[in-house]
Parts: C-alpha cells; sequence; structure tokens
DNA sequence: CACGAATGTATTCAGCGCACACATTGTTGT
DNA sequence: ACAACAATGTGTGCGCTGAATACATTCGTG
C-alpha cells in the first residue's frame, strides 16, 4: 500500500528548477533557499548538491532557463507575423509581457553575473534575443533598416525594452503606462510607422 | 592612553549605511550583512537594529541613498550645458557611467519593490530623473520638443539608458561598445542631430 | 537632578549554505 | 552472473546569518 519512495528520485535536478521557478515567482530569489526546495521535492537537503555545485549554479540554471523560455516566446512573436513592423512590435509587445508577468525571473537573468556560471548564462541572452536581431535583418530586406544597422538596432530594442520592463517591475511606471510607452518606444524605431 | 570607545556610537546609522557602500561596490547586495557590518563599524550586531528594522530595510536605505546621488550627478551634468542637446547627452552618458561605476548599487536600486520601504525608495527614484525631464522640457523652450511629449520622452530616456547599463552590467554587451550604443540610442531622441 | 526616551549590549533561536563520511542504486566489463 | 565502479541520495556537523528578547548605558528635558 505505502508506496516507497525510491531512493533515486530519477529527475532531481529538473525537479527542482520547476520548483525553483514557482518560488522565484511567488517569493523572489531571496526567498529561493536550497533545503527548503530538497524538502519540497522531497530529498534530504544535501541531494540537489550532486546536480548544482553551489546555490549560485542554481540561479544560473535558473536564469538560463529563463532565457531558454523568452527566446522561444520573441521567436513565436515574430513568426506570428510576415511584415517587419508587425513583427517589430509584437516581439516587444512579448518581451514586455514576460517581464511583467515573470518580473522576479528576468530580476534575476539580469542580475550582475560573477562567477564561472555566467557564461552559460550569457550565451543563453545573446540566443535568446535572436529573433529580434532576426526582425532587423529582415526589414533590411524589406528596405526599411540601413545595410550594417541590424545588430545595433536589436540591442537597442533590447535595451529600451528591457528598461521599460525594469521601470514598470520596480514601480517606478505605473504598469497602467507601460503599454503606451512601448508604443511610444517601437514607434521610434526606423519603419515602425508614426 | 587607551581611548575607550562611548557607549554611544554618535552617528551609527550614516557609519553603518557608509560601510555598506563600499561593501555592495566590492561584493554585491549578496555580500551585505548586518553583523558584519556591525563588526566593521564596531558595535554589537544587534545596534543596528535600532536604526533598520530588518535587512531590507537597510537595503532601501542604501538604494534611497544611491538615487539622490544619481540624482546630483544628472543634475550636475544637466546644468554644465547651456543647449538642449549638450544636456541630452551630458545626462546619458552621466547616466552610463554611473551605472558602470556602481553597478550593484543600480541593481539594487532598481530591484523589484516589495514591502513598504518601496515607496520611499519610488519616490528617491522620480526625484532622482527629475533632471532628464527637465532637459526636454528645455527643449521643448528650445522648440525641438513637442507640447506634451516632455514627460513621456524623459522616460524613454530613462528607459533606454538603464537597458543599456543593465545590458553591459550583466556582460551581455562589452563595455567597450557601451558608448557607440549610448550615442546610436541618444542620437534617435528628436533634436540630438545625427 | 530625576525620570523617560533613545541607543547600544548580551544571549538565544531557527534556518541557511557548505563539507564530509556513508548508504544505496545503476552500469559496465569480463 | 557478478564484481567493480560511477552516480545519486542520506545524515551529521560547523559556522554564519537575521531576528527576538531582556538588560545596560547615556541623553535630554522638565
Amino acid at each position: 500500500m505505502t508506496q516507497t519512495r525510491p531512493y533515486h528520485h530519477g529527475n532531481l535536478r529538473q525537479a527542482v528548477l520547476d520548483r525553483a521557478a514557482v518560488v522565484l515567482r511567488e517569493r523572489g530569489a531571496a526567498g529561493l533557499s536550497l533545503r527548503e526546495l530538497s524538502a519540497d521535492v522531497g530529498v534530504s537537503h544535501a541531494a540537489p548538491r550532486r546536480h548544482f555545485a553551489d546555490r549560485q549554479a542554481l540561479l544560473d540554471a535558473v536564469a538560463a532557463d529563463g532565457f531558454a523560455r523568452l527566446g522561444t516566446r520573441l521567436r513565436e512573436a515574430v513568426d506570428a507575423h510576415p511584415r517587419y513592423a508587425d513583427r517589430l512590435r509584437a516581439a516587444a509587445t512579448a518581451y514586455l509581457d514576460f517581464g511583467l508577468t515573470e518580473a522576479n525571473l528576468v530580476e534575476l537573468m539580469f542580475a550582475h553575473q560573477r562567477g564561472a556560471g555566467g557564461a552559460q548564462v550569457r550565451q543563453g541572452a545573446t540566443d535568446a534575443f535572436e529573433p529580434l536581431l532576426d526582425v532587423f535583418r529582415h526589414g533590411r530586406q524589406e528596405g526599411v533598416v540601413a545595410d550594417g544597422d541590424a545588430e545595433r538596432l536589436g540591442l537597442l530594442l533590447v535595451a529600451t525594452v528591457q528598461g521599460i520592463t525594469n521601470l514598470v517591475a520596480c514601480g517606478v511606471v505605473p504598469a497602467a503606462e507601460a503599454g503606451a510607452l512601448l508604443d511610444a518606444a517601437v514607434g521610434r524605431f526606423p519603419g515602425a510607422g508614426a
């Protein structure tokens, strides 16, 4: 009757990451405790150490996962529209949505990276932003974006939207004004229409 | 000979804040410990509690202080130039400088505010950005900025520069490219010249 | 100068990250 | 089949932390 829990969890790493994502959303990165996560998942408090060298390694993994999810969202948003201007707006909106829904996650993703694990997180970030660069590469084909501007415009879009997300997330700009601010920002990019 | 340390420190609150600013710069917000700060300053580990209700209250105070310093820097940068375009560039450059020099502090300042102390921090942020809004108000007098656009442009400038700072601080954009990216961003604001 | 408010001290407690020795299970070569 | 080894989970202990509480000292003020 009493189903004995097997000695080996089987998928402990992913289970911890999943639980960490939930706690992160509810209580922020400061509320993430390896011991509490262990208890939640039902293993001893030392078990996760087999999968995460230390607490920072767990945070890095959560952040990398976040960038992967953000990248997927951006890719979907871009692919949903054929024309440059629509792709630009859709990507920016998707970014803002993600940032407001997962404010704590984004805060962690963009936290100052110190250790060696930071390199992997940074690579994840670069990959995630690829769809945005594609928007401007596509815009160049449509003749709206000048040659060689694609990369710089991509970074500028990331910076602008991340900045807006940041301001709204920390409460300096009311959430109600986020959309209008984003529209104003996107509208200033070449070929976005007034 | 042996100068007896007085029972009352005299300026404990400011001493803790000063020491916290140093530790924050060296080791980040996660490295801030009330107990260690107490030892550094030379008081018992419970003493700071008379001035900061809990750890978060200390972080809030450090953040508020950071916004005050940022505001001063921005004001100085703006006041140093008479013309709109120069003021815009100087302010943006001053912001980026501050952000790169005090990356850990800025990260703390823009951290998601939860508790009641967040309101004071948010007010400090709004005050600090006032010089930037003034730039565009001044631009309207010069006829470069349209009526009613000042506030929105100000927030957009904050968002853009904060976003760039964020990207550079977390290592996604190399520090060497920060200046060029900032130039490109500022150049897209009305009346900034090409 | 007495008395309350402000400020600092000493002690205690629970939770945390981390390190280590040990236990159990999965895998692989012969 | 089975021995040896790698991978994974457990239990214990240490030092540090934030927080709560009772107590001590000093300051300010009537």
